[in-house]
DNA sequence: AGCCAGACTTGTCTTTATGGTT
DNA sequence: AACCATAAAGACAAGTCTGGCT
């Protein structure tokens, strides 16, 4: 039986139910007709036709009726209980709970932290092992089941464009429509091309990230290192050691069995892609070729239409005057354009930086020319714009509903035809078809440019990737031209430009992340993961055989590729001097380190995006020597791993597993973690506490991972209010339990706190009051306790990078847990091509 | 082997939309 | 309707990794 989600309505909870396999092809996006429909049947065996009419309208997933709802029902639960140890915020992070599985694999689906029973105080934890799996694309022995991820996923749902062959040709009228007219349409949004009422009109104006109002003292735009620790009590443990410690609960994992999951791959597009995939599994070793998803010889696509990109308006000048020595001075407008963009982020934390300002005064300089009234930055007055701005929006914000849609819709019109192209004759969402207007770099954490001018792209400056033979996007900018035009099937940009900060850098234009290209790459990247399941063991046991080994670089290696496998670290590339400085495994440095005996290992560096990695971990002994080792000599800014770098570590990765790569680690380990937790934590409880569940192995698996947010500006507020509002309860209750006491001596309640005398009420009925008030407090307790614990903490990035949705999908399945409950709408758009996971599908 | 161009994924933050209250 | 808290979407910076060249 296959399994999926199915719906009606958008708005409507997807719903579990047995079905037809015409769900699967939802995601493709919205069918038109019912003949479109009927092209997708011989895809999954499409067993009836009502399935496939839901899809027609509307773009992809609807749901289905709530009566539809968990009608499946189930003997699929588990009936495992959570067992989990109290999320104390103790700062040792425990390492999952060791879980036996019937598998043959059995220790090694384990995180590697369980396995190494570690410090039992210092829970060192989070390693997380796993299992193996086929990657794609030097693709290693693959499973039968899996001989169609290799096909593009595109291939599998539609019926295809022009060139590509069609599978399915009985059904299909539509060949006599202009292509436009036939393609299908993937991505959430997606809607009729001729009305599209509805999308987001995004704001076009000049600087998208206007100013914030005061931010608070230690709250800025401009990104601080993170500290993971603050004041509160919980903050001064770093994030990466607050890590529940989970006790092993009873449930075990019903093994790893790998679920056939059913393929909606027509036969016939297979073939076509055949070749490839022989060619990928003999070459286990070979190093992973080129060739992508699904086609041959590195091709991505065969046809390919774009509207190419459009430009931010040219600049309004305002004509408001910054003051210089406190005189208003003239500027041209190009001069002004650029005053407003430093103007504007006056209030932000970059004002704090000289280099921010440096940066800026040196390229604003250049325009000012030489010989400027203006000589320095210092004697320069902004806030005039700066008030202008603050009362630009200020006036958007007053407008009515109706002046804000009609510009909006203004805005849609214009962009609707740059917000789609057709691939393989699917239409499919573009993801970033807005050039990138004009402003100051805002680099992160100390970023040696910061500041600089980023100038405007103009159609000279972009290239465009297009079908051979499709039609030339016009320019939208009269009188210029693009830089270039490509037709080159083995990317899958359509156009990109040079980024004006760090000319050797690229800015892309790229399919959005619903579109099939995306979600076929995004399966292949977790098959990768679940294949390092298989390998895993392996992996291990010679990296710790290598610890001590009498080669330094192989040392190095079996350390370095420890620790990205035990604590999920990044591979760490070499940084150029002109960037921010920060870490990952490979650079890190001696003074990142820190060798706590007897076996401690304190972490404390800047990572990507100069977030904050602190954690302290016990490690094996001679892991523990080896760093030792490897820091002796050294200066506290040397290189920790200094015979290493990222090609090395991954030239050797390689050699333990195709396509193997640090990164694979990072997934693997979440992906692995979130299967684990839910399989344990899961019981036969509601949604709602499934829900919680699925949050909480959400927010380990952050946690591991490192990924954190700035505390909102507000949060202190919040939980001020969230206190008083819990107190006056409790001041509610008191009364109500007085007047308990009362009324069951048979005298009337007392006032109320206001004076107001209170109608008499039996005790049942105070009672149940009283019961309601308390679970009120409770949840609300609960409700505050949330929230202050994820106050650093992102449950989306794992969400949408590291966790393999079909984990996620086939729970949702056995606990009848609407998957919207867990997806947004971009991520169920993103995840269409795991909604019809088998339900008993394990990572 | 090292360097670098190139392409694509990952990550945080800001802005906008949404939904619940008052 | 205004308000505000939260969620979703959007923006764009910053990583990873490959492959070709020297």
């Amino acid at each position: 039986m296959n399994y999926s989600y199915s719906s009606d309505e958008d708005d409507k909870p997807l719903v579990f139910k047995r079905t037809s396999a015409a769900d699967k092809l939802k995601h493709s996006g919205q069918l038109k007709s019912a003949s479109s429909a009927d092209k997708l049947k011989h895809l999954g065996q499409l067993k009836s036709a009502s399935s496939a009419d839901k899809l027609k309208h509307s773009g992809q997933l609807k749901s289905a009726s709530s009566a539809d709802k968990l009608k499946h029902s189930g003997q699929l639960k588990s009936t495992s209980i959570v067992n989990r140890e109290k999320p104390s915020t103790s700062t040792k992070p425990k390492p999952p709970a060791k879980q036996e599985s019937d598998t043959e694999d059995s220790e090694d689906d384990k995180p590697l932290s369980v396995r190494i029973s570690t410090v039992p105080k210092t829970n060192s934890n989070h390693a997380k092992t796993g299992p193996v799996s086929a990657s794609q694309r030097p693709k290693p022995q693959v499973k039968n089941e899996d001989s169609d991820d290799k096909k593009p996923l595109s291939s599998k749902f539609t019926s295809v464009g022009p060139s590509v062959k069609k599978t399915d040709d009985s059904d299909d009228d539509d060949d006599d429509k202009p292509l436009s007219a036939r393609v299908k349409q993937n991505g959430s949004t997606s809607r009729d091309n001729n009305n599209n009422q509805l999308n987001k009109i995004p704001n076009i104006g000049l600087n998208k990230r206007p100013p914030n109002e005061e931010r608070l003292a230690g709250q800025s735009s401009v990104k601080k290192p993170k500290l993971s620790d603050s004041e509160d009590e919980n903050d001064h443990v770093p994030i990466s050691q607050r890590m529940k410690k989970q006790t092993p609960s009873g449930s075990k994992p019903s093994s790893s069995v790998k679920q056939k999951v059913v393929k909606v791959n027509s036969s016939s597009f297979k073939k076509t892609f055949k070749k490839s995939n022989k060619f990928e599994k003999k070459s286990k070793y070979s190093k992973s070729s080129k060739v992508p998803p699904g086609s041959g010889e590195g091709q991505k696509w065969t046809t390919l239409v774009h509207n190419g990109v459009i430009f931010p308006p040219p600049y309004k000048p305002h004509g408001i005057k910054i003051l210089y020595k406190g005189k208003p001075v003239d500027l041209t407008p190009a001069q002004e354009e650029v005053a407003t963009m430093f103007a504007v982020m006056l209030d932000t934390d970059y004002m704090t930086k000289p280099v921010f300002k440096e940066n800026f005064w040196n390229d604003w300089r250049k325009i000012l020319g030489r010989n400027h009234t203006i000589q320095n930055l210092e004697d320069c007055d902004f806030k005039p714009i700066y008030d202008w701005h603050q009362r630009e929006k200020e006036k958007k914000k007053q407008m009515s509903t109706e002046e804000k849609k009609a510009i909006k819709e203004e805005k849609m019109k214009l962009e609707e035809k740059y917000m789609w192209a057709i691939v393989d004759g699917v239409k499919e969402k573009v993801g970033n078809f807005r050039v990138e207007p004009p402003g100051l770099f805002r680099g992160r954490g100390e970023h040696p440019k910061m500041g600089k001018l980023k100038k405007r792209i103009r159609p000279s400056d972009i290239t465009i990737n297009i079908g051979k033979g499709a039609p030339i996007p016009e320019c939208p900018i009269p009188g210029e031209s693009w830089k270039e035009v490509r037709h080159d099937n083995t990317v899958t940009w359509l156009a990109y430009w040079y980024d004006p900060i760090n000319g050797k850098d690229f800015k892309y234009v790229f399919l959005a992340a619903s579109s099939a290209l995306k979600g076929q790459s995004d399966k292949e990247k977790y098959e990768k993961a679940r294949s390092l399941k298989k390998y895993i063991e392996g992996i291990r046991k010679a990296y710790t055989k290598d610890f001590i080994n009498k080669d330094v670089t192989k040392r190095q290696v079996a350390v370095a590729t420890y620790l990205i496998d035990k604590l999920a670290l990044r591979a760490g590339n070499e940084k150029d001097d002109d960037e921010a400085d920060t870490v990952g495994c490979c650079t890190l440095k001696v003074e990142n380190v820190e060798p706590k005996p007897p076996n401690i290992l304190k972490f404390d560096f800047l990572g990507k995006d100069s977030i904050r990695y602190q954690n302290e971990v016990e490690v094996e002994l001679p892991v523990f020597k080896a760093i030792q080792q490897f820091r002796s000599g050294k200066k506290g800014n040397d290189d920790l791993f200094d015979k290493l770098d990222t090609s090395t570590l991954n030239a050797h990765l390689k050699e333990l597993m195709p396509g193997l790569t640090a990164k694979v680690f990072r997934t693997y380990n979440a992906s692995i973690t979130l299967d684990d937790m839910l399989s344990k934590g899961t019981t036969a409880g509601n949604v709602a506490e499934n829900v919680v569940v699925y949050n909480q192995a959400n927010k380990e698996v952050a946690i591991i991972c490192n990924h954190q947010r700035s505390v909102s500006k507000s949060h202190t507020a919040q939980m001020m209010r969230l206190n008083e509002k819990i107190e006056e309860l409790k001041g509610v209750l008191e009364e109500l339990e007085t007047d308990l006491a009362r009324a069951k001596k048979g005298k009337p309640p007392l006032k109320g706190s206001d004076g107001k005398i209170k109608r008499n009420m039996n005790p049942e009925a105070l009672q149940k009051k009283i019961d309601q008030t308390y679970a009120k407090i409770e949840k609300m307790e609960r409700d505050k306790e949330t929230k202050e614990d994820l106050k650093t903490v992102a449950l989306g990035t794992s969400k949408i990078n590291y966790l393999d949705p079909r984990i996620t999908v086939a729970w949702c399945k056995r606990q009848e847990v609407p998957i919207e409950k867990i997806f947004n709408k971009s991520l169920l758009a993103k995840f269409a091509w795991s909604m019809d996971v088998d339900p008993s599908f394990r990572f």
